[in-house]
DNA sequence: ACAAAACCTAGTGTAGTGCTATGTTTTGAA
DNA sequence: TTCAAAACATAGCACTACACTAGGTTTTGT
């Protein structure tokens, strides 16, 4: 049923959001983030950690920590993101780099399934993180903090 | 590590490219399928049955029965056969139909997964069986049988 | 009658997801 | 100099979905 983005991908995009949507520089906890979004805070340290080599993440340890973005918006860009959330993001094994297929060379479908993934890849290599904040609706309702999860 | 589309999907989109290939009205029996692309039969049996309420198969029962396609390749819709192969094709879960997210009306990513769901849809709609046929390499080498699953 | 094909259902090993638990290290403040 | 709060890190575990296998039943040509 998948061909779905995990959680990972999910939490971690909206961790991003939480900290782009902080004042320039303030910084933002993990735990507060964790709350509000009603993620577990162990899990999100994961998904957190898996952006780190990203170098998009500033992090104060110690008390009084948090985090903030090293990058404007405009110049985080989603399909790295994702990269790095999600591992990789082939639509079919036999696309993952550093795979190598038989079927390659007289695959009646390879063809299609590169088109598909450039397809995916090119949608998310053209957005920024400014983006996904500049098409949120305006309708946001506010008050009442039941999430899914 | 997915985001990716299962084997299903991939074995049934290569039975379907099989009996595209037949000569019209001619009958190719699954067993042979299963044999050429190296797929347990049994499985390749279940693939089968999820695309029979497409109503895209012609199947004879008994000795000398088989498969032949109901429809022509033109006619034939990617995003459709996906649809009975994967279940659903949704990126996130809570685009699915039917699910009702909490989130959702203060979603800070829904109109991002919106937009991508709908980018995937699109490609796989304009498809049909007979485009992807036609974006078939000619340069198919064809001899040895090493196939993958 | 028999074989060969389509048709059908239940069960099963494995991998990956989505966590929890349990730490260690760093740092500001008392 | 102790304490607490934060980031940083690793191992393990329950559950689900995937990718099958096993073992049938029904239909039909010979």
């Amino acid at each position: 049923m998948p061909m779905r983005f995990s959680t990972r991908t999910r939490y971690g995009l909206r961790f991003l959001l939480r900290l782009a949507a902080q004042p320039q520089g303030s910084l933002l906890q993990l735990g507060q983030v964790a709350r509000e979004e009603n993620i577990s805070s162990g899990y999100l340290e994961q998904i957190v950690r898996a952006l780190r080599p990203m170098g998009i993440l500033r992090a104060v340890r110690g008390s009084g920590g948090g985090y903030s973005l090293a990058k404007s918006p405009t110049d985080i860009n989603i399909e790295e993101v994702f990269q790095h959330l999600e591992g990789e993001i082939s639509p079919v094994r036999c696309l993952s780099k550093g795979r190598h297929c038989q079927r390659e060379a007289h695959c009646s479908t390879r063809e299609f399934w590169t088109e598909l993934d450039a397809h995916i890849r090119s949608f998310l290599h053209k957005r920024t993180l400014q983006e996904i904040i500049d098409s949120e609706k305006c309708s946001v309702t506010g008050g009442n903090h039941v999430e899914l999860h």
